[in-house]
DNA sequence: GCCATTTCTTAACTTAAGTGAACGATTTTA
DNA sequence: TAAAATCGTTCACTTAAGTTAAGAAATGGC
């Protein structure tokens, strides 16, 4: 299992054994159950997450509606937006599925970081690649209907169809679970 | 004008009167026309901007339309994708009031990079704070309605109102032109 | 200043999403 | 295992956005 994120973090920079003893020692790894409440809005947290496996979301909720806004899955890594601003929550993180995750907060990556700055720079790389990323998906995002984007995620990131209830995936489109049955009766029917 | 800069800066560095100098001597500043297409889809470029004075905006032509997905302003900073990932541009950059912009490529951030390694400090901040900046703006797009979007424009950025052609804007909303202007006559009788 | 073009608004009609309700299927839990 | 809760789908109806078209207002070019 520890395997995952070192391959994850080689995409970025290479560990030495010692390294790797060195984060394997801060003890990050952490079994969820489906259905806990990682995080939720108005609490102050320093919690950052690393998916190894399984799935977590991002949710708001508004006028008592849950709103999902994301979905992370293995190899993902969430920092929630409390951390960096120091400010309660917006929003709420819960587990979608049993999942194993890496759980750090400040004081760990303080440790690590100033034992192997090389952690900085990776840090920056992956920040740099998620804003880019992340802009894409926006844009994205904006210039689609609910339509193109079911069909979209269909494409890249078939997984998470299977994975997901409808009413979060719903949400996640920016509609209705009603809506999203209807519209996937109308892709069928065109489809014949 | 050059202040404008330098005021922007100091949010997040200090400059010494050299570094200032040296800045300066780069002559990075561009007076450009209203109407003016910085970047055209398919182009590649290694041009960012930093708006001292007016108004671009980024848009996509999907099925021959027009889709903006942003504005930035006076203090707005702009890396194109195409920049970071060295591919062709997916989308167009115009000029949409008579602006005053700071133009850079690689090479330039090169030179003041190695010359004063703050900048690269900055440039992590920056990242790391527009990073944070865009998911709270993306989950905002996300869990609000057309309407909901519009009001947040007055409260958030009501000078863009004022400044943007309507059919930007509606396209900047997700909507057509049509739709905003009865949006707006929906409002006023609301509030009546 | 005048003509052409673009922009904005309004209106009538179409299409898709929201709403409320019902129903069966599945999952939870007591 | 039985009862309760949640979930996904369908339906009829409402609401809001898309489409097409027309006309008024503003803008730009000559």
């Amino acid at each position: 299992m520890q395997d995952i994120l070192f391959d994850f973090i080689s995409k970025y920079i290479s560990l030495t054994e010692d390294e790797k003893n060195a984060i394997v020692s801060l003890d990050l790894f952490r079994s969820v159950k489906k259905g806990t409440t990682l995080l939720r809005e108005g609490q102050k947290s320093q919690d950052c997450y690393f998916v190894l496996k399984g799935c977590i979301r991002k949710y708001y909720i508004i006028d008592g509606e849950e709103k999902t806004t994301a979905f992370y899955t293995e190899m993902d890594a969430l920092t929630p937006h409390c951390v960096i601003n120091k400010a309660p929550s917006e929003y709420f993180i819960g587990c979608v599925e049993d999942s194993i995750l890496t759980v750090s907060n400040s004081d760990m990556e303080a440790e690590i970081n100033g034992k192997f700055p090389k952690f900085e720079i990776m840090c920056r790389i992956m920040s740099e690649e998620l804003l880019a990323k992340q802009q894409i998906n926006f844009d994205e995002y904006k210039t689609s209907s609910p339509e193109q984007r079911y069909l979209n995620l269909i494409q890249n990131r078939p997984d998470l169809i299977q994975r997901v209830p409808q009413h979060q995936l719903a949400s996640y489109l920016g509609i209705k679970p009603q809506s999203l049955s209807r519209l996937r009766a109308r892709i069928l029917e065109k489809k014949s």
